[in-house]
RNA sequence: GGUCUGGUAGUUCAGUUGGUUAGAAUACAUGCCUGUCACGCAUGGGGUCGCGGGUUCGAGUCCCGUCCAGACCGCCA
């Protein structure tokens, strides 16, 4: 037996007990006639004597000699501190140890495993294992416990049935890139990692699963963020019988629970906005609407008074930033400098200051009056003392630009509270999306995407005008979910690849299964899918999924610790028949 | 593919206009210390200034290239 009792575990009520104890050297205090040594598991740190006068010779020597996170077991007897610490939880108590055994030395770590590290991020990677004993990292891995727990209830108490698909299947066309996996057995050919079990769950409403759900990873070979990596953990959900409002309430039903159970927020129904309203007000659409800033088409009253800037462009947009009209001029010439910076490309900032007493400051004053610019100010909905900023240029990059903005400047003037959730769904995106690089159409969200049936009749003359019953659901400016109203007509999805593009012979070479499963009494139905881990990063107020995966990639794909990818020796390569790519490693 | 920021002791960082032997804190080692808990005190060891090239009498510092890390743009149905 290691241990009778964690580390976390003693008190006052175990006084004079023996016990065992087995953990990690967290400190040791050294005063030459005593010997303090925090002992630390996952569940605490306790505090451990080793007395010159109390304490047997040989292990009080063996006790001189241990250094940071050995790993000891110990047995002694549970006593009263002379001087008590009421910052820790176990900190009424010592246990005055009679007993020592080293379990494993220790290198000294190469940083400190404390909550407040000296180790920077790279470092820590590298050593994952050590960064894990710290408090930060181990309670994001049991808070992400929690969730997965929590959704797992309450998707079972609704009875879905987890089922789990395979993940060497076939590399598709569509969406982002596959990551691949040759094939031993069949020479010269790969799987392909999924990006999502998009068609087994289809197959499986085929099978008359009928609600279905599996919390499972997925694969993009696409390039990192903070919030992006390769393989990512996906709920991924797919009832029949459903139309687009029982799911939103379904999956409303879930994420209420969520914030209920995790962080005691109780929220009433969830917002909805359409794709065209969130694009226009927000600029983007994933809105953050824990904040004002929307957006104001200034066009009517900005065009056309002799400001040859605003006069040619096709939107002139504008939003009042609170508060914000006692920023000095070097302020505002930072976020001029901001904006025109090439990852946002605007080309300028006009500025309007509201002033307290009414009167107008701003950076076109040459060119429109007083009034004007009070016209402005109230349209915009800018109280005394806000400020205006306003972006003018080809619509959906000056929409793309000003998000950016109204942003940035949020979280500058602290208005993205971690700890304030505010849900919403977008609806009503369009099918399809015109992709001036290939010359063809792709589907917004994915092929397999029902187009609204009152739209059905667009699809041939004017399909970019199609919407789809797809929705996403949206946490903070982050977009956590999303999903759609399957096809499961056979000839519409036949008709859905042939606009994507798709020959007769390519839609049945690599969806020939999925058509073929249509035909055998496929009922309506659809899904959604949440990324899990942007989930359960925004639930625990932070901002990188990283500090959320127990080992993660960094940003060029890697993982430090394990180094890969990683080359493969010429006879595996050989073996998989890859020989030719095989070269001598320098 | 691109933009920006960074790389100096085990670690986190400072290092002025290019100028003597590259510093601090912490960690580590040794010794001291009768109640510590960020223990304290003393002493000590520890550096390919990412790498390569260039400019210069002289480079941690300036220039070019390159590698690594991070954030972002493109990309991510």
């Amino acid at each position: 037996m290691y241990r009778t009792h964690n580390c976390g575990a003693l008190s006052l009520s175990e006084l004079n007990q023996s016990v065992l104890l087995s953990g990690w050297v967290q400190k040791i205090r050294n005063k030459g006639f005593i010997i303090w040594v925090d002992l630390r598991d996952r569940y605490g740190i306790t505090q451990l004597v080793f007395d010159a006068e109390r304490t047997p010779e040989e292990v009080f020597t063996a006790a001189q000699a241990l250094g940071r996170e050995f790993v000891i077991q110990i047995k002694g007897t549970v006593i009263e501190r002379e001087s008590k610490n009421p910052n820790r939880a176990t900190g009424e108590i010592e246990v005055l140890v009679e007993d020592l055994t080293l379990l494993n030395a220790s290198k000294t770590p190469p940083f400190t495993i404390a909550d407040e590290t000296d180790g920077g991020e790279e470092l820590r990677m590298n050593y994952r294992y050590l960064d894990i004993r710290r408090d930060p990292v181990k309670e994001k891995l049991i808070f992400r416990s929690k969730v997965t727990m929590a959704v797992r209830n309450y998707l079972s108490e609704a009875q879905f049935i987890e089922v789990e698909t395979p993940y060497l299947i076939k590399s598709t066309p569509e969406g982002a890139r596959d990551f691949v996996v040759p094939s031993r057995m069949n020479e010269g050919q790969f799987y392909a990692l999924p990006q999502s079990p998009q068609t087994f769950k289809q197959l499986l409403m085929v099978g008359g699963l009928d609600k279905y759900f599996q919390i499972v990873k997925c694969f993009r070979d696409e390039d990192l963020r903070a919030d992006r990596q390769p393989e990512f953990t996906q709920i991924d959900c797919e009832m029949a019988f459903v139309n687009q409002e029982d799911i939103i309430q379904q999956f409303e039903g879930l994420t209420r629970h969520l914030l209920k159970e995790i962080k005691g927020i109780e929220t009433g129904p969830f917002p909805r906005m359409s794709y065209e309203e969130a694009i226009k007000t927000y600029g983007n659409d994933k809105p953050d609407i824990r904040f004002g800033m929307t957006f104001k088409e200034l066009n009517a009253l900005a065009q056309g008074k002799g400001f040859g800037v605003f006069d040619s462009q096709e939107l002139v947009v504008g939003i009042a930033v609170p508060g914000a009209a006692k920023m000095s001029r070097k302020e505002i010439d930072g976020w001029i400098d901001w904006v025109k910076r090439p990852q946002i490309g605007a080309k300028g900032l006009v500025y309007v200051k509201c002033n307290a007493d009414g009167s107008y400051k701003s950076s076109v004053d040459k060119f429109f009056s007083q009034e004007i610019l009070a016209d402005w100010a109230r349209f915009c909905e800018a109280e005394r003392g806000d400020l205006l900023l306003i972006l003018s240029g080809e619509a959906t990059t000056t929409r793309t630009q000003l998000s950016a903005l109204r942003m940035e400047l949020a979280s500058h003037l602290g208005l993205r509270n971690p700890e304030v959730f505010a849900p919403l769904w977008i609806t009503d995106f369009p099918l399809l999306e015109w992709d001036e690089e290939t010359q063809r159409y792709h589907a917004m969200h994915h092929p397999f995407t029902a187009p609204k049936p009152e739209d059905l009749v667009l699809l041939k003359e004017n399909p970019s005008a199609v919407k789809a019953n797809a929705y996403d659901l949206v946490l903070n400016g982050n977009e956590i979910g999303g999903g759609s109203i399957r096809i499961h007509d056979q000839a519409l999805q036949a008709q859905l690849f042939d606009l994507l593009g798709f020959s007769k012979e390519e839609a049945e070479a690599q969806f020939g299964f999925l058509m073929n499963a249509f035909q055998y009494g496929a009922p309506p139905h659809g899904g959604i899918a949440f990324g899990l881990d942007r989930l359960v990063t925004i639930l625990g107020g932070e901002e990188t999924i990283r500090d959320f995966i127990a080992f993660p990639k960094n940003n060029a794909g890697r993982d430090v610790m394990i180094d890969a990818p990683a080359p493969l020796h010429p006879e595996q390569l050989e073996e998989l028949a890859l020989k030719s790519i095989a070269k001598p490693k320098p």
